[in-house]
DNA sequence: ATGAGTGCAAAGGCTTTGCATTAGG
DNA sequence: CCTAATGCAAAGCCTTTGCACTCAT
């Protein structure tokens, strides 16, 4: 188990951030969440929380490495905690509604897929830290 | 080689729509570029082209199953042919300027993650036509 | 007291839409 | 001719920013 907060905190104090109630409330929504979050999901979970506020806080968390943006083609961002904080993992993204869901990988695929990304990124003289892959499709839902 | 002028007109005609001289340069200047385009790359490309019908060109021809938009994290929406258009390929994206190549990987690896990825999308009642495999990192110009 | 954080409202920036004009069949 | 397509300008929408207020140290 990873100390998310604990790791939240210090990594903005080493940017010379606090750690506020408002910021402590999105980390926590963000790690209970079962996938990548958009502001207005965010928002309705804790609605005390101010919509300029959240967009802020969540620049800086993600100027601090705690937080990940990604961008859907529904129009919002999404959020989620920096991978280095939680398990690695893929997306299951919903062309239709645009949803996103959090999918790992077996152990055998991780490992062949790191290792020829690997190769693929030097051959090209690209530094690349991280990929992402992500399956499109229809949810349950639409589908 | 691909026919794309004749599979995009004849795409077009079963939405009916006309494969006008504007739409045929958008597919000419995808089918030429390296990598997905943005619009203000695109109408650099094509002086006369209006913004606005560019959009709603590009719209179209999206529905048409002609282009595919992807979204990147630098505000711009990337257009690029539709894959069964194009080889297969995947994206090397620079997180610092945005910009967007196009990378293909050795069959093996294809074949290997095409494999894994249908049985994860069976698992989980997902139908996934299609992936998305992007490499996040730095290119040489920003690196 | 002093600077960071907050929240409301307004501005930005990419994209879409309204509407009059033009062009293709 | 008649409908689709075009282009300009205006509106939309997500996100960011300005500014005054509050809070923690």
């Amino acid at each position: 188990m990873i100390d998310v907060h604990g790791l939240a905190e210090s990594r903005l104090r080493t940017d010379g951030q606090r750690y506020t109630r408002n910021r402590r409330a999105l980390v926590e929504a963000l790690d209970q969440a079962d996938g990548p979050m958009s502001l207005p999901q965010l928002l309705q979970r804790h609605r005390q929380l101010a919509q300029s506020s959240a967009y802020r806080n969540l620049a800086i968390l993600e100027g601090a490495g705690v937080v990940h943006r990604i961008v859907t083609s529904d129009g919002f961002a999404r959020f989620e905690l920096a991978q280095d904080l939680t398990a690695h993992h893929h997306h299951r993204i919903c062309s239709t509604c645009g949803s996103v869901e959090d999918v790992t990988l077996p152990d055998a695929l991780e490992a062949t897929l790191e290792e020829a990304l690997r190769r693929v990124a030097t051959r090209s003289r690209f530094r690349a830290p991280s990929h992402q892959l992500d399956l499109i499709g229809m949810c349950r839902a639409c589908g």
